[in-house]
DNA sequence: TTGAAAGCGATACCAG
DNA sequence: CTGGTATCGCTTTCAA
């Protein structure tokens, strides 16, 4: 900067102003410095430039309160990155919302105070009052991302979380790759009202019919992440389908599938592909109950979200191939100690 | 460190002292010192350390020489990530050494300068030679790591990249559930002199022979990166094993297997796993003539190894946890855009 | 519309 | 052994 100034024959407070597109400077002035920073080849230094301006940046995860283990590592993620952000003075805070409940969604970011918080990471259902909602505090200045769960319906919508179809396709072919026998399989998702298992299963539809189409897939059933409804719904599912030989879990709970296979499908049960990496997952996938889980990296939610939301506060872009979630596959051989 | 400096009744430049563990402070003061730093809860502030240090971390990758795509998204990952690093007081070079001459690396490693190196990178072959080039760099205050390809004989090691072990025996499972019939799977690999090779010939024979007894892996053979010689050994492969089901490709170069399986295996040929997701093998893997990729993610392998070679300079803990390399399994459903 | 000067949190050099 | 002080690259008053 100090370079530029000299080489503009100005002042470093004026380069300052040029550089942040702050007001109250001549035009001829703000092409001279703008030369001399071309030439100069300046790039600016972050670190020195939120050193001095001792600015905070505060972020918000509304998350769905669910004794989920998928949410549970999704804080846990939080919280780690706390601890490296804090020295890049950024500060993480999360709150949560009742699934299944948009007005709490609704009165959660309604109850943003935008002097606090400068941007917010949502994990929610895709409601009209939801989206009316995440447009007022945009409108209050408050940057927000969709996390896991997409929002297209809201304008200037950035999505973290993964390919949801793309989640559902590979899940399928993992499943009519695996499987050895033509018969049923079921898909048991969590909830109609969640984008991304809509998402999913359209996916798996897709590749089933279009590559395996000696199996049939039947409709999904909703285990909305309740263990005892979930053995209900399985129980009748091997009764009607005498043939099934694989289930689809698109839904990150399984607590009530793991119970249901350990106890009712001694030795060989069906081809499971589930979703997320979570510690029943992982035991599940060793003791061969699952056979493949498909997993988004919390971490990677969380920085990227992270990042994507600073760059929306300071106005600066970020490069969309680096904020891309990628579809992880996990069999027991590759699982990450 | 005002604060603490405060507290414990001494200067700026002895709270500097005591936190760096500089010499020339009596154990009285660093005591005090120590005492109102814990009581302040104080956390260092790296972003105006390196300000003002204006230190320059140095660090060097020394890469074979080789024209495979994999060499070159790596050297690609090493570029991207010099932009940003810039920022953070890190400069990243690259110096190439032709493979399969132990001799040229051990010249490449001596002619290091420590002044103006602070760490390298090494992605080579495990030789006698090699390790003692290390340990001489190493003496000379440089630290070292290895890249891709273990040297677990050097001392004070360690390993940037992917379990090889358990690399090979996630491609196992995957050739394993993908066959249909049974038959013969191929091995071909690179080089005898590559331990991360071996290594993965050593687990997917293992979870072959056990899980999949029903199909015959046969001794590999040795491409060595050589389009034409690969022609031939795969030739007198499917000459003698008319019964040839599988290939795993345990190698990173694919034109020879790409070239030899789209001309001479048209339709229907065998299952192929292969490594490395070069623009080669998405196109495989997009046009079904390799089935599954295993992959080490190369912003991964540049990131992790610039963190821990700064770690090391810094005489700092790094998280190990956090610097375990992923193996990752591409379908072509989940390849990223 | 512009400039001068005081920091931000840490390091490093020179004195004492 | 310890302290004072200039400095890193940038932001932010306060004056002019």
């Amino acid at each position: 900067m100090n370079d530029i100034a000299r080489v503009a024959g100005v002042s470093l407070a004026t380069v300052d102003r040029v550089l942040n597109d702050r007001p109250g400077v001549r035009k001829v002035t703000i092409a001279k410095v703008q030369t001399a920073i071309d030439t100069l080849g300046y790039i600016r230094d972050t670190a020195a430039a939120n050193l001095a301006r001792k600015r905070v940046y505060t972020i918000l995860f509304i998350l769905p309160a669910t004794g989920s283990e998928f949410v549970a590592g999704l804080e846990e993620a939080i919280r780690d990155q706390s601890q490296k952000l804090a020295l890049d003075r950024t500060q993480l805070r999360v709150a949560k919302a009742t699934p299944f409940d948009p007005q709490q969604i609704v009165a959660a970011l309604d109850a943003v105070d935008p002097h606090e918080v400068d941007g917010i990471a949502l994990f929610g259902p895709e409601t009209p009052s939801i989206r009316d909602a995440v447009r007022r505090i945009r409108a209050r200045g408050v940057a927000v991302v969709a996390l896991v769960s997409d929002l297209p319906s809201s304008d200037r919508d950035h999505f973290v979380g993964i390919d949801n179809l793309a989640a559902g396709r590979t899940a399928a072919q993992l499943m009519g790759r695996f499987l050895r026998i033509q018969g049923t399989v079921l898909v048991l998702t969590g909830s109609r009202l969640a984008r991304d298992h809509l998402e999913r299963r359209q996916g798996f539809d897709l590749v089933m019919a279009d590559e395996f189409p000696g199996q049939q897939v039947v409709a999904s059933v909703e285990g909305r992440d309740d263990p005892a409804l979930i053995n209900d719904l399985l129980t009748r599912a091997f009764d009607s389908y005498p043939d099934l030989v694989g289930i689809y879990a698109s839904a990150a709970d399984h607590a009530g599938l793991i119970q249901y296979l350990s106890q009712s499908a001694p030795g060989k049960g069906p081809v499971v592909v589930a979703h997320e990496l979570t510690p029943m997952a992982r035991r599940a996938l060793r003791d061969g109950v699952f056979d493949a889980v498909i997993n988004q990296d919390r971490g990677h939610l969380v920085r990227s979200a992270v990042r994507v939301l600073r760059a929306n506060v300071d106005g600066v872009p970020f490069n969309p191939t680096q904020e891309r979630i990628r579809i992880d596959i996990y069999l027991k051989e590759n699982l990450p100690a």
